[in-house]
DNA sequence: TAAATGTTAATTGTTGACAAATTTTCAGAG
DNA sequence: CTCTGAAAATTTGTCAACAATTAACATTTA
């Protein structure tokens, strides 16, 4: 799965919760490269816990798409072919579209009292950075963006989905958005989304999202053609 | 979690695989009820192997959606309340959208041969049970016309979490369709669908596989009162 | 009686050892 | 030199024992 909602605890009360974490932060910060198989003997050397304690870590985190397990021959970091991307991006989409809606039906029925203001805040500081061309500080702008609808769509489920998601395509998305015209565009399609949800018009919200989503495929495109472009001179 | 799409050799080939679809089951047909405690010694003595074993079970279970574990007091039978079988409506409705639209997209482009028959001889058949009046034939075609979509919508990460869904959705949905009246309009419904899918029409296969989603939830509350009725008399 | 405290039993968390499977090594044949 | 296959080494799968935490219950106190 995907998605530790209802698992209270599993964090930090217990040490196999500590040791998933930790696997979890070498994998997403790419320590871990993708295809590296999990030993977990050196991993419980490495993290000074038995065996059995790595080894329940890594089954707890296999549903999660970041491991594939391979019975009798061990974990694997993960790797992702484009089609995958393609299918992360496809479901992403889905899923940030029906929050989007969401957000403009509770929006309307004056169920989210601070979103208008707080999607407007987060709007400003995004132009903000796009005027004073400063692609580092809209990098965690953008990602509070989403996080500010996914947050309100009063969906848990839906949310934790899409952090995993997120997460797994932190891994071969470590550049990001860079460019200022990428930047101009996103913070075009932001604006259509945020429009739509407080006007709480759902099924604009829902085409917005949808379209932003689509759009940042494209964009992940073009990046990756850029950098396949420049590894090769 | 909630995905076992990379987890080769989780469902059988080792003894805790075994043991993991050992409890899906007991879960999944009810014979551990919503709230239960999974006590791990009771289940290792029943089912003839180490805690251990079941331990792991049981953790690699927990991601689904099926489990809640919680630090030093052991695992517990998920009990889905109706706010969380709205949210997964919303998303499925969402996903199960997406994958009719992705369809509608893989048949225009011709990448699905078998799909438009299959489709219709779905649809003969639902006719049929519809026609003698006979809801016990309805319902393995009912899933076979979902399965026929998400398997060609081309994105396996879909179908799992779908799939996954579905399977927790049963917890609440023993009863599923009955009457015939659910049948009928389901079955247009269908019809909607797999007559825009054909076409080729992504947008109407997206907003038919959104509606019968959204009918099906309503058919749900409808059913829900109902048994709430019987069981006040 | 009801709340708080201390004690005991039951259950989970963690570890190390053994069994089974896989990968690696390397000698010998072609 | 390459290929084959058996033995050795490594690694995963399973188990049983010990430690830590929680739940249950009796006892004390207000």
């Amino acid at each position: 799965m995907a998605l530790s909602t209802n698992t209270i605890g599993q964090g930090r009360a217990t040490l196999a919760g500590e040791v998933r974490g930790e696997i979890e932060r070498l994998i997403v910060e790419g320590e871990l490269a993708a295809g590296v198989k999990l030993n977990e003997l050196s991993l419980s050397n490495a993290m000074g816990v038995s065996r059995g304690t790595v080894r329940e870590a890594i089954r707890s985190l296999a549903d999660s798409g970041l491991i594939d397990l391979i019975a009798n021959r061990g974990a694997f970091v993960h790797e992702t072919t484009l089609d995958e991307i393609r299918n992360l991006y496809d479901l992403r989409g889905a899923i940030f579209a029906m929050a989007c809606s969401a957000c403009a039906r509770r929006m309307a029925d004056g169920d989210t009292p601070h979103l208008a203001r707080k999607l407007e805040t987060n709007l400003e500081q995004m132009q903000k950075a796009n005027d004073s061309n400063d692609p580092k500080a809209y990098y965690p702008l953008n990602i509070e963006f989403h996080d500010l609808i996914l947050e309100n769509a009063g969906n848990p489920r839906a949310k934790a989905m899409y952090d995993n998601m997120i997460k797994e395509m932190h891994l071969f998305r470590r550049r990001g958005l860079s460019n200022a015209t990428n930047i101009a565009r996103s913070l075009e399609e932001h604006r259509a989304i945020s429009d739509a949800i407080i006007a709480g018009d759902t099924d604009a919200a829902r085409r917005a999202g949808e379209q932003h989503t689509t759009s940042g495929f494209t964009r992940y495109l073009s990046q990756a053609d850029k950098a396949d472009t420049a590894a090769a001179d």
